[in-house]
DNA sequence: TCCTTGCTTAGAGTGCACTCGAAGTCAGTA
DNA sequence: TACTGACTTCGAGTGCACTCTAAGCAAGGA
């Protein structure tokens, strides 16, 4: 991590988009790609015209990656994150937006466990010798 | 359902194409497609040339369908019907890979759960109303 | 007779979420 | 000086799991 990320506000711009890379997971190719399709504002820029993240940019990447990894598509994120840009009026239908994810995300939990049931019975007849 | 359907042993041949994708939730094109690249031995035919299909290959698709469900890419269901085909001898083999695969599934439900706190969290902060 | 459902092969198309490549430039570091 | 990593556009490629089309034919039911 460069020295200069040890201190700053949370919108002080200072991570490389390889830094960005490295602590997401994303690679920087997905970042622009984030960036381009609208689901990243666009960061800050260094003196010579790279881009330079803050804190808030990788919260908002975290958040995202919450997202994503309860299979949220991209096109529902881009969905939300329009609503955010839209300013406090929308609060209420980003709730929703959420609850109603949230509740998809149990279903899926619920099914997960429902079919491991089968599986663990299979796996039993395995553990003694019939069939 | 066709009348014929109405009695018969686990291994009498009587399913259309039709009926079979109406029950798995597969169309006929899928399960044709699942026959071709080997998930599924070729059905019986009948007088005619037509598909039909017995108790056990519903039974087959039905785990298959678990999983399906629970993520487990076409290449390793393939792997454990092979395994299958292959005989007894690859029933030590069959229960590890169903073991290693519930362990998977284990995770990812585990890794649902942990990113739907934060969803949770989140929610939670729209419930009240600040940021 | 017409309609539905089925059959065949081989290949193309779909949707998602990236992922990469080309091709050239620029800045900072060892 | 060489290397690394950043920058640009933008289109093509990847991998998965289907999904469909074409084109023509056959059987069964209303």
């Amino acid at each position: 991590m460069s020295q200069a990320a040890v201190v700053g506000s949370e919108f002080e711009a200072r991570y490389t988009i390889g830094e960005v890379a490295e602590r997401t997971g994303l690679s920087a190719h997905t970042l622009r790609w984030y960036e381009r399709i609208g689901l990243l504002d666009h960061p800050a820029r260094s003196h010579h015209g790279q881009r330079r993240f803050s804190e808030a940019d990788l919260g908002w990447l975290a958040f995202l990656g919450n997202l994503r990894a309860t299979g949220m598509p991209v096109a529902a994120m881009l969905r939300y994150t329009e609503l955010v840009r839209a300013g406090d009026g929308t609060r209420a239908e980003r709730r929703e937006l959420l609850i109603a994810h949230r509740e998809e995300v149990l279903a899926r939990i619920r099914d997960l466990q429902a079919n491991l049931l089968v599986l663990d019975y299979k796996i039993d007849l395995y553990g003694q010798d019939c069939q």
